[in-house]
DNA sequence: CTAATAAATGAGACTTATTCTCATTTATTG
DNA sequence: CAATAAATGAGAATAAGTCTCATTTATTAG
């Protein structure tokens, strides 16, 4: 078994996000311009689902809110970005690249802080049965489904108040 | 067997909902007003979910917007009205009385139309369980669940686009 | 049943998230 | 590198929801 440890610079991580940006861009043919590169850069490194509130925040200095609007737009166009609204009523939005797997969210309602869970393949099972279910009874067609999970996160949270 | 035909007049429906709404207000303690009770009988009368703004255009010429969503918050502070975001953005509010159960919701992502769905109770058991796991695994304290369908209802339907 | 008081209402001003407009800047392509 | 189409920034416009305050209504104590 061989360990390899690599130590990366902190402008180094930014440059290969940078790169990843600018090759999903490409690859959905949509032309590579700065905001939409710091858009997709700021997504990355959150990791987590974020709020735009919190997104405005970090890019405030760099990008217009009329262009961080129009870019979330853009990126919902292409299938990248998933937006959804917390049970605090708050906008969220999350990347969805290709290794991303099928998933649900986890919500605190006192810090806001939204998880991304899976759920086991057994239950996606039966979810899928009780939707062909549904479909039937209702006359209805049903192309997505989520699960949410509202609760709260541990004390050791720091945002929580 | 018996069978029981029932006839009623529409103003004896409006009457028995109107005093079934004054019930509600006040096993609540919530002072009786007129206002408080066109809302209760509105969404009565709807049966499903509805969108605010559908709510606003029914009582339009009889309660004030400001007090419409004074009305609303009301009710979710007694717990009988259920507020969340359609997939397609708009704010949808459901009155849960005691004999309505534990359901989800299926959402018409052409026409908006909302509609209640009960899961099998197999599938809230295994449900439950997944969310036992997942409150382990995250140190998250779960409080509520729901799962959200979005599909399309079938072509009969006269709102559809 | 009525008067006193507390609570609720209506109308419209205010706030805040999101979209739109338009003059300017930037990316793409040949 | 120039021509052209597309994207951006700044701030105006829109719309959902909240707030203010003068007026009305419901509740209750007597």
């Amino acid at each position: 078994m061989r360990i390899y440890l690599i130590f990366l610079k902190f402008e180094s991580i930014i440059k290969i996000m940078s790169n990843s940006s600018r090759k999903i861009l490409s690859e959905h043919s949509v032309s590579i311009t700065n905001p939409r590169i710091l858009v997709l850069e700021a997504l990355m490194e959150f990791g987590n689902p974020i709020t735009i509130d919190e997104l405005q925040l970090k890019l405030k200095d760099s990008v217009a809110k009329s262009t961080l609007y129009r870019v979330l737009n853009d990126l919902k166009k292409i299938n990248i970005l998933n937006e959804f609204t917390s049970p605090d009523n708050s906008t969220v939005v999350e990347l969805i690249l290709e290794d991303h797997p099928h998933h649900h969210h986890l919500f605190c309602s006192d810090c806001g802080e939204v998880i991304d869970v899976e759920l086991s393949d057994e239950f996606e099972l039966m979810l899928t049965k009780e939707i062909e279910k549904i479909q039937k009874n209702f006359n209805f067609e049903i192309k997505d489904h989520r699960v949410e999970m509202i609760g709260l996160c541990t004390e050791e949270c720091a945002n929580c108040k």
